[in-house]
DNA sequence: CGATCAATTGAGAATCGTTGTCAAAGTGGT
DNA sequence: ACCACTTTGACAACGATTCTCAATTGATCG
């Protein structure tokens, strides 16, 4: 606690997590960058096992969350509760998923963005964020 | 309403779900009626339990899905996977809720309807439903 | 009413996803 | 090599939800 300032250039008030490139933290990235739906922790901790790199469900799940904090990853949650993650891209989006397939296809709307600000400016809420997505089944699995 | 809509082809009486009126079932539906947020399974439990007529922590979480089944009441899920519950009108709609007292407000957005159908035929998606829910700090609560 | 029988209840056990614990191993800087 | 700090992972702990199943309730019919 004495002296955890490093040099004079340091972090102001949000302390960043250092996050190094330890071995498992690549393998779950490099896991995350092999598909493109939604898994689960298990789902990902098992795919890890199968390969050349096993990483404790631990490192898995603290990883995700880390990679869900930086913004990397997407987490939502299915029906009956349980987290589900996918590497996405860094902007503000939200998704089309296949109910039954877990196809998932990225979407964007301004519209709709505009609109979550004005419906909460019109009540008083302020600090607003906002989920959405949208299942219907794919042309494939129709 | 989220999810998906159900087929109106039921039988006239003899199957189906009967779904009787009983003591606790009343119970829980009038304590429903008497907030305005959402609560989890375990604080309606807690609430019944001061009152005059406990009711079982599975029968509470059998009658709430009942109920939600029913469409007359709302379940979503807190960031932490948690379920939580409110009586809502029975037609479509969306919620503003604050993040800090759970204050809630029901909001329409036609537009938005109209957005994720159009996204979901754009790519070809079929059946389609969405969730969508808009979460802020309230004037009260900032 | 009183029998009958399926629906319902509830206390506790069982599930299961997720997080906490903590000793051992790894990493970077000196 | 030495040290201080992360990180890891096996396992325990937790918490929400569901399951089990014996006991209770409620509707129906004679
Ligand atoms: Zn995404
Ligand atoms: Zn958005
Ligand atoms: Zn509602
Ligand atoms: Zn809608």
């Amino acid at each position: 606690m004495t002296s955890t300032e490093k040099t004079s250039t340091e972090k102001t008030s949000t302390e960043r997590t250092p996050l190094r490139p330890t071995r498992q933290r690549t393998a779950v990235v490099e896991a995350m960058a092999s598909f493109d739906d939604f898994r689960s922790a298990q789902d990902i901790h098992d795919l890890l096992g199968r390969g050349a790199t096993p990483v404790g469900l631990a490192t898995v799940y603290r990883t995700l969350n880390a990679l869900v904090e930086a913004g990397e990853v997407d987490m939502l949650r299915t029906e009956d509760g349980e987290a589900i993650y996918r590497r996405c891209s860094e902007t503000h989006h939200h998704h089309l998923v296949c109910r039954s397939c877990g196809a998932t296809i990225e979407v964007e709307g301004p519209a709709v963005e505009r609109w979550t600000r004005s419906i909460a400016a019109e009540h008083g809420y302020a600090d607003v964020s906002h989920t959405l997505e949208i299942f219907g089944t794919c042309r494939r699995c129709s």
